[in-house]
DNA sequence: GAACGTTTCAAACATACGTTTGATTCAATC
DNA sequence: GATTGAATCAAACGTATGTTTGAAACGTTC
């Protein structure tokens, strides 16, 4: 096996996340991998092939991980369904491990996958396809943590809960520049306690108690008579 | 005023919203738009400009409307701090209004939003700058609504709560593909309701008092004697 | 050490891009 | 109705892109 087709890889995936899929040139990612121009053509095919295999290679370990936590958790509790948290930590804490342990591998993967979200017809519906098991374990295990909740509102909470990871990771030099660095990744595990945490607290809301528009307000119109 | 302008700006809008900023290309806007492939670089200069403006045309309305509604509800308790759901429910509902008024132009934009959060140095951290001013009052309003909590958790839950409202509107199609039509785009008040409840849910979360790992386990050892 | 499949290379391919130009149309003003 | 400034137009500019090509270099295998 030729090494510089993972060099390659590894190449375009820190270019494709420091500035997007398409601002980044194969001659920019050859150059700079110390490659002739044609070896992504010859090793990948196209430019395409290229980019499914960055982000597959990253997509999958990922996405074992997540479900080994979810069964060592499972496990732990003697086959009982996992706690919310648990389940959210299962989800959340290989993301954030990726992202503090080696930010110069992990940062691109992530900012790639925002991208691709926000890009729907092109690679997007593919990779969703390739994490539906994946993605279908979480919701089973979630309903299981929150009996009596409804499916859909399920669906709409972890949708929520998945932005908040993904921008949380994607998004994270301009959380440390507004807050001039005291916001930072550091440990993964204080992260993912955060994270988890806040998304705990969302998946326990209930929508029915929420007030904002405060109810009594014919007070006030007597007080000004 | 040509309307060649506006028209320019919707076009485009729509295109890079579809396929992203770097993806879609001056002459396919400007044919869209039936008009001559001069004409963006007659009337915004360039293509960055042309999507600055794209971005600043809907951006500035939007984050006047969040802080109208958080003046009104200061008002509404006459002069106390909005409480942490009025607070959350100005900064997001403007979204969800946008989203399902008129989804042919508020899908674009938010999702256009999304792809510069995760491109960054680019246009990216002009936005912010243009924000700034309407963030820090959010921040201030935040931590009125939340005495006694870090600052620096403060921003770390805001950046959460971010999070979660940009990928739900941008990324809205994959769950209503996912939960097979169940979760769709309907009314904002219930969708800013059931997103204020999962975000204040999440604020008020202690990180302290988070159980994920098991810690009595030294029961388990024994038993397996 | 000859023959082989794999990998690298320099060079060129056709195409598409953002931008510029100079002429032309148009509506309003004097 | 001539003049003026803004708006549109067809055409071309130079550059960069993804991809292809055919020859050269490499490492194995017999």
């Amino acid at each position: 096996m030729s090494d510089t087709r993972e060099l390659l890889l590894d190449t375009a995936e820190r270019l494709f996340a420091a500035r997007g899929l398409d601002a980044v040139s194969l001659r920019e990612i050859t150059a700079e991998a110390s490659a002739n121009t044609a070896a992504v053509n010859y090793h990948f095919g196209s430019k395409e092939n290229l980019i499914r295999e960055v982000i597959s290679r990253r997509m999958q370990p990922l996405n074992e991980e997540r479900l080994r936590l979810l069964d060592a958790f499972t496990a732990a509790s003697h086959g009982a369904s996992p706690t919310l948290p648990q389940v959210l930590y299962a989800f959340v804490h290989p993301v954030m491990e990726m992202m503090t342990s080696d930010p110069a591998k992990g940062t691109p993967f992530v900012r790639l996958m925002t991208h691709i979200h926000a890009t729907p017809g092109g690679v997007s519906a593919a990779v969703v396809a390739d994490m539906r098991g994946t993605i279908e374990r979480f919701i089973a295990a979630l309903s299981g943590a929150l009996p009596g909740v409804d499916l859909r509102e399920i669906l709409w909470r972890a949708h929520f809960a998945t932005g908040a990871m993904a921008h949380t990771a994607s998004a994270a030099p301009l959380l440390e520049a507004f807050s001039e660095g005291a916001c930072r990744f550091t440990s993964a595990e204080e992260l993912s306690t955060r994270l988890v945490a806040f998304l705990t607290g969302g998946f326990r809301a209930d929508p029915k108690k929420l007030k904002i528009h405060q109810r009594p307000r014919t007070a006030k119109k007597v007080s000004s008579l």
